[in-house]
DNA sequence: CGTAAATTCGTAAACGCTTACAAGAATCCA
DNA sequence: TGGATTCTTGTAAGCGTTTACGAATTTACG
């Protein structure tokens, strides 16, 4: 039962009968191979399903891998974070370089070495980021610290924009479902912005809590509507909270945008409904990550930055009646 | 802002004053090298704060990277498979392998070499399964498929026993939450096949419909509730369709498990509540894929296997008053 | 048609590590 | 003490790729 041997650049190069190098050339530089030469190299590359090895390539100096470190718990936000896993390691690789998932000891120091490290969802003030920026400056957070490299969306931005969004359309009583964190801090500090800014009283039993997810903002929306509390516009701090914040309305007889307009914050795709949402531009974040960590692995000293978001209506506003 | 060089062997060798190749034995093998001249070179090794390239042994064949794919919408999902990717790169490592994610190409292909790969929630009929099992037969699917290498939990034996604990506490109404795809059918059969065995009739009207997740489960238990359905037993495909059905029960006035007992699927960490539930031995699933993974790298004829499950019991079931 | 410039391509060194091989040093036993 | 063993160590080839360098070929142009 032996094992096939993998093809390496040299059996593309003999089947196509070039060089080493002109393979290479052929499969990384945009010029300086003739596009008759290039042609004969593909169809060798696909007769022999050649994929080139990331081993040689890293040794080579052609790409260098960057250790994503995950904090444990991380799913129970999991939806955003998956698909910023995706897009880190799609922006990663277009740069040339190579996601490794690797772990984080108990006291905060990676597990493998890196050219640099992303680190995505550590709590606000986890001792184990302090670690990080102290001993490891080719790192980026993917949240907020001071001294340390960081990319985050525009949160208060988004949320003051999504409330605006409901008060233009006329609503003054509008709901607030919110979250704890930091994250959930800035989302609702938009919300009061605009509020004030458009002269409407904060009203503190306006704001309910949820958790980031679906089911406790089904349950807070419908007890609190239940409860005698009335609006005609929600803003949730995510899109799950949003989806529930609708499935109990929708419970409750009520329809939605016409009795209830509701806007959620993420863009998360494949909803099962088209929401009025504030959209994180995903891919953005991933690839200001990657920026940025070509900054600290130069050893620039450290900078955060707010990649904008955008306003995104759907079907679940409307002018208030 | 010059980039400091990492220490490589040759650094280390030159401090402890050896050659690479002493360096080398002593960092991996057990003996062939003398214990001072070992010593010597931990202390350079500590000194330099060295760490082998990862790389560097994969092209000298010293370790080998295994390319994990995810599908995409994967994160609908979630917890359980990320979960499950921890695990594996955990189990990986152990054995000598390095989890790279490998991003698969809309036609089914990896689109980077690995010495194997593990794929990760692809749909029941995907068409790049086909792919993968043709092409690739280095791979191991966790998931059911007749011509590659699986791992599966055994989710019949497991929603069996889940069911037979509601049979043995006296309960003969039974209700099942369940989900379609093959696990969703896999799991009503055991439920199906434990009345059965119990000599129980079915009654169709007893299956509810979720989809795996919380918010589904809820509403489908309310409204079967509200809508005058009876029982004092449910089995949910999983733990998180089980928690939603507790919250709905909750809401409508009952007490878990005194009013109806629940059962789980999954036994996810840091539950909310103690869940009774089925318990699937996810670092045993991980380590058995990357077992199969050895035996799909030597080109060994496929197989799959299902890992055993086990019946957890905590506070969500009673004996039927 | 001839020369200069541009393009294309092959050669070989380098990346950091492991390991087969051989040489040298230490140990053993008669 | 001397030869045979056993340990320990250095040497160098090889893993699959990239890329600087220079040779060979093509193109441009008067």
């Amino acid at each position: 039962m032996s094992r096939k041997r993998i093809p390496t650049i040299h059996d593309v190069a003999r089947l196509a009968g070039v060089s080493t190098g002109t393979v290479s050339r052929a499969l990384n530089a945009r010029s300086g191979v003739h596009p008759v030469t290039r042609q004969r190299v593909m169809e060798a590359v696909n007769q022999l399903g050649y994929v080139p090895s990331v081993a040689a390539r890293e040794l080579a100096g052609r790409i260098e891998s960057v250790g994503v470190m995950v904090t444990p718990r991380i799913w129970k936000y999991s939806p955003y974070f998956i698909l910023l896993f995706e897009a880190l390691s799609e922006a990663l690789w277009q740069e040339g370089y190579q996601l490794v998932e690797v772990p984080m000891s108990p006291a905060g120091e990676p597990l493998q070495a890196a050219a640099g490290y992303i680190v995505l969802g550590a709590h606000d003030h986890d001792p184990r980021l302090e670690r990080m920026s102290q001993n490891h400056p080719n790192s980026v957070l993917v949240g907020v610290h001071p001294n340390m490299f960081w990319v985050a969306p525009d949160d208060p931005g988004g949320a003051y924009a999504a409330t605006q969004h409901l008060l233009e359309l006329g609503h003054r009583e509008i709901a607030h479902l919110g979250a704890a964190g930091q994250v959930g801090r800035e989302r609702f500090e938009g919300y009061r912005q605009a509020l004030q800014d458009y002269g409407v009283p904060y009203r503190p039993e306006l704001v309910l809590n949820g958790a980031f997810t679906i089911l406790p903002a089904y349950r807070a929306v419908r007890r609190a509507w239940e409860g005698g509390l009335r609006f005609s516009g929600l803003f949730a701090a995510s899109d799950e909270m949003a989806l529930g914040a609708i499935a109990a309305l929708e419970d409750l007889g009520l329809d939605v945008p016409h009795d209830v307009s509701v806007v959620g914050f993420d863009d998360l795709p494949d909803l099962e409904r088209p929401l009025t949402t504030v959209r994180q531009e995903i891919p953005a974040i991933a690839s200001t990550a990657v920026a940025l960590l070509k900054e600290a692995i130069s050893r620039t000293p450290p900078r955060g930055v707010r990649v904008g978001v955008q306003l995104v209506v759907r079907e679940t506003t409307a002018r208030k009646r």
